[in-house]
RNA sequence: UGGCCUAUGGUGUAAUUGGCAACACAGCUGGUUUUGGUCCAGUCGUUCUAGGUUCGAGUCCUAGUAGGCCAACCA
């Protein structure tokens, strides 16, 4: 095996810079930070295969740390689920953190700021602070609370931890600089009071510290190299790095934030806020549905770990806006299930077919094979008979010499079964197809190594036996928004966008192989897609989702 | 009007750190095929602009242009 030359991103850029500047490998340390107020999306899986993927490349730890400061969103629910999503795509953490957990360090940390004159309780309005905070062009204005005496600050802030206040009315705030070029240095807020119920702290603290008082330190704590985050809280660095100085012992390791560009997809929004909106607005069944671009709903909606952990790998990260397209996503995963999935015919959009020529009420077990990319996948059987379904597609009654498939006076093979020539159709009133009368050479049976079995007719077409057919709902899946960037126009709302058609559910009739169908198999109805079975699917009603269509250059040829 | 970040084919990402611009997807041509799938072969196409440094610039410098981010008691 040859050493392919290995291209890293900037990421692993750095740390691999760290290591020649002093790091040793034991010094790396990473973390995925969630906060749990909502589902992990597919973004979140680039962040996950990063951390998750540096700690595989060093063999250094990696913390799973619920970044939980806002009583007010956060749940339960959604800590499980998470924990549930990042076991799924494969990882192991080393260990399971909160923020929480940190509350007495940063209470007994804050206090140290306090004495040392960094920081200071004010007891204005958010109004009247954001009036204070200036603009981005203009400089704000010191906070008439700004220089109390040390021992007031300790008592209100005392105050504040002891319940004596209302929410909104004392917070403290760090001294820093209300002039700065920085928004956020301008004595950004460390503490706000909430008489809320913590999901894991219930009700032991009425003050909750906020994001970056928080974060910088936790990773402190937890002795994190390097804290990898997006983009937007680039400017949240100076912070970072001057909380941290409040507290740094030189001795201990100093972590290091970087950013990195969120992975925008198209189609879809990539955003726990609007993903929740869509929750709460019943525009979906649920953070699951398999619309959705969680990592629950590609679950549901039949994605592997390995297809998303391979995606993840080829968009990669940088720092430059990117739009990638979502047939990308639907390559990686049609590349894995055409490897995994086992092939069964079903027939979505039937019309009958009656064999005139086959005996009346006779009955043939075809052999067919399971999977053509995998020999050891084995064969199985599946009925033939007088009457089958086909696709509608796959009949026209005239056809020029593209149209592979059935037309009358033409000939086709059935898949695993017999070449059958359409001679005649039926209609009803109103000029549908309603049924095909066709005569089948018995001597072409596939694999009967006969003449006729081997004659070469260009039309292949997937079948069901209507006798044997097995009913089932299937749920066909469209994007869920029809603009390729939803939530990027300045004068729409990414709601205006919706896909009306995003699900369509239909009646599928499948080959019987199929009646022990469990929830999470997959398989490759031939010549559709990829589909797995839903959750919802029981032994009496089987129901199916489509994860992916088949590549169909015959729908290409057809647009042009 | 300020600050920070970014700019490489249609899309995404690389480029041994200053040394022949490449990989994947998409597109197009053809071949194989009892899935119009898979697979195989071929093909199209790229460094935002203008200066500068250098034997040599996608890479460094300057200016410009374009896009993103920043004024929550959210993270």
């Amino acid at each position: 095996m040859s050493e392919a030359v290995e291209s890293l991103n900037f990421i692993e850029h750095i740390v691999e810079e760290d290591l020649k500047n002093g790091y040793s490998t034991q010094d790396l340390r990473f973390r995925f930070p969630p906060e749990p107020n909502g589902y992990l999306h597919i973004g979140h899986a680039s962040s996950i295969c990063l951390n998750f993927g540096l700690g595989l490349r060093y063999n250094a730890p990696v913390n799973l740390r619920f970044d939980d400061t806002n009583p007010a969103k956060e749940e339960q629910e959604y800590v499980d689920a998470i924990k549930k999503d990042v076991e799924w795509l494969g990882f192991k953490w080393d260990t399971e953190r909160y923020a929480s957990d940190y509350f007495q360090q940063l209470y007994d940390w804050a206090i140290e700021l306090i004495k040392q004159g960094k920081a200071y309780v004010d007891e204005q309005s958010s109004e009247v602070m954001a009036e204070q905070k200036g603009t981005p062009t203009q400089p704000g204005t010191n906070s008439p609370f700004r220089d109390r005496s040390i021992e007031e600050n300790l008592a209100g802030f005392q105050k504040m931890k002891d319940g004596e206040f209302d929410e909104g009315t004392h917070v403290l705030r760090a001294k820093i600089d209300m002039s700065s070029s920085n928004m956020l240095m301008r004595d950004p807020i460390m503490y706000r009071v909430l008489h809320k119920v913590h999901h894991r702290t219930n009700t032991d603290w009425c003050i909750y510290p906020m994001y970056d008082w928080t974060h910088g330190e936790s990773d402190y704590i937890e002795q994190v190299s390097h804290s990898f985050c997006t983009l937007e809280f680039a400017m949240h660095r100076e912070l970072y790095d001057w909380f941290l100085d409040q507290v740094i012992d030189v001795k201990k390791l100093r972590p290091k934030q970087r950013e990195f560009a969120r992975r925008n997809l198209s189609h879809t929004v990539v955003s726990k806020r609007k993903l929740l909106q869509l929750v709460e607005q019943n525009v979906v069944t649920g953070w699951d549905d398999p619309r959705m671009s969680t990592l629950s709903g590609l679950r549901r909606r039949g994605y592997t770990p390995e297809s998303i952990r391979n995606f993840v790998e080829t968009i990669g990260i940088a720092k430059r806006d990117n739009l990638i397209d979502v047939s990308l996503l639907e390559f990686h995963v049609r590349e894995h299930l055409n490897k995994i999935s086992p092939r069964v015919m079903g027939v979505l959009d039937p019309v009958k077919v009656v064999i005139t020529n086959y005996p009346e009420g006779e009955v043939e077990w075809l052999d067919t094979e399971n999977n053509p990319e995998d020999s050891s996948a084995g064969t199985r059987q599946i009925p033939f008979s007088r009457e089958i379904y086909i696709e509608k597609d796959d009949f026209k009654e005239e056809a020029n010499r593209k149209f592979f498939r059935l037309k009358l006076g033409g000939e086709v093979r059935l898949k695993s079964g017999y070449i059958i020539k359409a001679e005649s159709c039926t209609k009803d009133t109103d000029g549908n197809i309603t049924e095909i009368q066709c005569t089948y050479d018995p001597k072409s049976k596939s694999g009967s190594g006969t003449e006729e079995s081997l004659r070469k007719v260009k039309g292949t077409l997937h079948w069901v036996s209507v006798a044997h057919a097995l009913q089932a709902e299937v749920r066909l899946y469209d994007r869920l928004f029809t603009d390729e960037s939803p939530d990027t126009h300045k004068d729409k709302d990414f709601m205006e966008f919706i896909n009306p058609d995003s699900l369509k559910v239909i009646t599928g009739f499948l080959e019987p192989s199929l009646s022990g169908a469990k929830p999470g198999d997959r398989v490759q109805f031939q010549r559709l897609g990829y589909f797995c079975v839903d959750p919802d699917s029981t032994t009496e009603k089987l129901v199916f989702n489509k994860t992916v269509g088949l590549r169909d250059t015959w729908a290409k040829l057809q647009s042009k």
